[in-house]
DNA sequence: GTCTATAGTAAGATAGAC
DNA sequence: GTCTATCTTACTATAGAC
């Protein structure tokens, strides 16, 4: 069984989307990378609009998947953060990419309404994660000095973005290390 | 003696890039704010790219000065990183606009190589204030707990640029100042 | 499902008049 | 310095054949 076309299409436009951000590929790009042509993919979605609801959706999905497999495998509070800042230095792609929440948060005067929803409830979901992370390492001293798991798990999120959008910028996933050097160094075990 | 056609198009460049990046606005935008004809813009700007490239310019100058300025006005550390923390939140313009560097990074592969060179260039001097205030924070103990402020100051960078992100997608400025929260409350004096 | 063909719009940029 | 007029290219999207 072959990768079906559109699942190949959302490949395609996630990559793009997340190096280049939502004005700055074309169906031209994807119907490339897919081998189809441009007027081809609008039988799989409408519109533009309606392949980044669904690409965000996917992508919301993703990693909430990847987050509560890490909630699951992962012992300690202190394991667990370090593996979510592993998550987003791998989806760096060694600085071709971002995530693609920061990268269509630029655009976002371009975007439809249910994007944005997406956008704003991956974020809260994120936070909520890392909440539960931060409480647990407080709870079991595997993250240092932590009083404040709301405003912990807020601070983090915003500096895995910027870490991920300075790694970006240099195209050096080692920034992206040096932004996160002081949050990593409260983990242990 | 009115503000000059240059100077008005670098200042409806600067708002139309930070609300939109670089590949979301164009010289239609521009000539509708300033008042004059798309094919005029270029006698003052000969391509996007020189216009981009005098655009991250003048930022990174006007960034410095206002860096600089705090450094001189304030006396201890932890004064100084409130006042760069406000300077971020200012730029946000209720939630509408992005530092330009944040903006420009996501159109990246847009940009020409000088452009570049001046983000980078801007965040390594932004590093350098940073890492200069958390060192006199650690000082004169207006800062708590600072044991590396070259790490602090690029986790502070990252920082700023995530939780600009975070509000300027929901268009509300409570965003910033939450994730933020953590970093002022080590401030004091 | 994918194609060709095409509509319709918008982009950055240039030439030459005023 | 700014204009009109135009070029070229690129974009999203649609119609209709296969």
């Amino acid at each position: 069984m072959t990768t079906d076309t559109k699942t190949a299409l959302l490949d395609a436009a996630e990559q793009a989307a997340r190096a280049r951000g939502f004005d700055g590929f074309s169906y031209a790009d994807l119907a490339d990378a897919v081998g189809i042509r441009t007027a081809s993919i609008h039988y799989h979605f409408a519109t533009k609009a309606v392949l980044s609801t669904e690409l965000m959706r996917r992508y919301r999905v993703k990693m909430m998947a990847a987050c509560d497999g890490i909630a699951a495998r992962r012992q300690t509070g202190g394991a667990q953060l370090c593996a979510l800042v592993s998550l987003y230095r791998d989806a760096l792609n060694e600085g071709r990419s971002l995530c693609l929440c920061v990268a269509l948060t630029i655009s976002r005067e371009s975007l439809a309404g249910d994007v944005l929803e997406e956008i704003s409830g991956f974020r809260s979901d994120m936070i909520d994660r890392l909440e539960a992370v931060f409480a647990r390492g407080a709870a079991d001293r595997t993250i240092q000095a932590v009083k404040d798991p709301g405003g912990e798990a807020r601070a983090a999120l915003a500096l895995l973005e910027g870490a991920h959008l300075a790694a970006r910028a240099a195209e050096r996933v080692s920034i992206f290390d040096e932004a996160v050097r002081l949050l990593t160094a409260r983990c242990t075990g």
